[in-house]
DNA sequence: TCAATCAGATGATGCGCATTATTAGCAACC
DNA sequence: GGTTGCTAATAATGCGCATCATCTGATTGA
């Protein structure tokens, strides 16, 4: 075992070339006129099988090169492993990936955090030079940062649909607004009309989405929409035995689990009088919870895809090419911004619709 | 917000000094005889301030510094966040942690993987130095690729215990022996005389401890070891009920819950016939499944210890001082290597003896 | 008064690699 | 025979930083 590293110097010194040579044979060479033979080239390749000479990250990104390693970064206050249950999966997505491609991850934990948020800012931008791109995951994006890295040419993808900024920023996202419709197309086919759309106002993307399936999906059945307002879990209940909904879509993040509970307490079954649909997964799957029917979002694809994504997009930087002298197809436009299918899964809440005043 | 980056020779400009005297205040400065005074140094970290100059971690790394990134490297196959259950707390741990010391969080997912193991050779080496140091998980080590790194000095820490190396191999582990100890006492306590040791015999640590703690246990109380090869759970149940075991103690990855459920199958019911402790936590948590009684392994603990500890080697190798000119106290024997407590779990499947032949 | 000491810094160098500019050798052409 | 053109390679440079060796000017000691 060799005590110092293995340089591309020592290589050039078996292969009896410059270093410069073994540079060239590592990259494929001919950046301007320069030729390698063929001869040469083997003697090169030989010689590093021999010494079994890998490439030193740092060094390569100091001058300018590719370290394969990607790096991750999260707008969440805290590490996304601590809210494990939602963005684990993103992250075993992401090693897969990673694997498949050949690449190291770089987690940046650490990152400052400012007003509950982490910052890219300061600290960040260097440290992010470690990485060749990176992903970016959390709601809570920064838009001065993004400037900067689209200013700087930093190859960056997204975890997540961003609607907000038309077409310039790449991502990899959930299609909550079919998933959603299709779920108000199987209450409609259970015989349900009266399907209410229990939860909060936002502006984050999913929300915005689910609002918009929604909506769609009831002027298409010709359905009159009916928002209830989440404030209080109790209240919320009431007002859907009021309004007498036979069904109503909900966000996990909205405390569906406690919404059937109190639901329960008023008498009425889920999913017998009342069918619930959840529209992504349970964010903290409870103990013996309820088998939700809804859609799931597919998070490990996601971050495997944007991860593929990624390294697309940064071979696509490097102006280099592969041993035939080709360069790798430019990412194309419909790859830039993806959005996956989320699965229907079947649950245990929905039923057909108890005949009501609506009913044939 | 600035084109190119920032490095240290813009710094130096600004303030009026050398390129060499700004890396000087940044590194609490006196390699030899090099002195600043306390003026030139605030005038340094001014323009530090005002620029918002960061270190370039590929820069640090490649001139013999620290770049503030520690690995995370695995022995399995596939890498650890995919076997979620068992090792993502692991991975939670090494993030708090990583938060808390600023540091970024290096995955070598890149290593390649032969004979359904991962392996550190050639590719792995280079790869290892953009990391100050790493962590190294997982059972199936390479005892050639640890010398190496012991050779070359390499700070890296164990999560698990190693005992195998006499006291050479830093690790945080757990305390499986006393757990499993604690455990014999709670069922001497609730009246079990008959208590035998389901498991695979195996030479990992875990196992080894487990084993340990039982014997240690069992001959404290002046009881009779009786351990139950564990070939097939219904082979296995017959045993338990032929020996008439009032209790026994079983490792997580003998699949309790289908022992449990041949068990009852014959008619005997946990814990009300036969009380059933685990050593550590269930590895597949079923939907529904039993609540285990036993104890836990303080996983995501373990990790962030780890990291503490692995940054303390770093520290400790680079012979630089903080501030105040004092270099930190050294790793002591105790910190190298650190056995944590094994929390009981109270659970639900642990219950008083049922009078048999041997009560009183 | 001249050497010795010391505080306070700087210049130069190298880490390992990518890349640009340049060179050496040789055949072809006018 | 000199110039052009081409192949096959090399020398040199710089990325940003840590560090070693060195330099300057002031103060002290004899």
């Amino acid at each position: 075992m060799p005590r110092r590293r293995i340089t591309q110097t020592d290589v050039a010194a078996m292969a009896g070339v410059s270093q410069a040579t073994v540079s060239f044979v590592l990259n494929g060479s001919t950046p301007a006129g320069v030729r390698i033979s063929e001869e040469t080239r083997q003697r090169v390749l030989d010689a590093i099988r021999i010494t079994g000479y890998t490439a030193n990250p740092a060094a390569q990104r100091l001058a300018g090169g590719l370290a394969q390693i990607l790096g991750v970064f999260t707008y969440e206050a805290t590490f996304p492993r601590a809210s494990r249950d939602f963005y684990g999966p993103f992250l075993t997505g992401i090693e897969h990936a990673a694997e498949r491609l050949g690449v190291d991850i770089l987690l940046f934990t650490s990152a400052p955090v400012a007003d509950g948020r982490r910052r890219l800012t300061r600290e960040g931008w260097q440290r992010l030079g470690v990485a060749d791109g990176c992903l970016l995951l959390g709601q809570h994006e920064h838009r001065g940062e993004l400037q900067h890295l689209l200013d700087t040419n930093y190859p960056f993808v997204f975890i997540g649909k961003r609607g907000s900024d038309g077409g310039r920023l790449p991502y990899v996202g959930a299609d909550y607004v079919g998933g959603t419709v299709r779920q108000i197309d199987r209450l409609v086919a259970h015989g349900h009309r009266r399907i209410g759309y229990v939860g909060l106002r936002g502006t984050d993307q999913p929300t915005l989405d689910r609002v918009e399936g929604y909506r769609t999906a009831m002027k298409t059945h010709g359905l009159t929409t009916r928002f209830v307002e989440l404030e209080d879990v109790a209240a919320t209940a009431d007002e859907i035995l009021d309004q007498r909904f036979t069904a109503v879509v909900v966000a996990p993040e909205n405390h569906p689990e406690e919404l059937a509970d109190e639901l329960e307490r008023r008498g009425r079954s889920v999913p017998g009088d009342v069918s619930v649909l959840l529209l992504g997964q349970p964010h903290h799957p409870r103990r013996g919870g309820r088998d939700w029917s809804g859609f799931s979002v597919p998070r490990e694809e996601m971050g495997a895809r944007a991860l593929y994504l990624l390294s697309r997009l940064v071979a696509d930087d490097e102006p280099r090419r592969d041993r035939d002298g080709r360069r790798p197809a430019a990412v194309t436009d419909a790859e830039l911004h993806q959005v996956l299918v989320c699965p229907d899964v079947a649950g245990a809440t929905v039923a057909a619709a108890a005949p009501g005043p609506d009913a044939p």
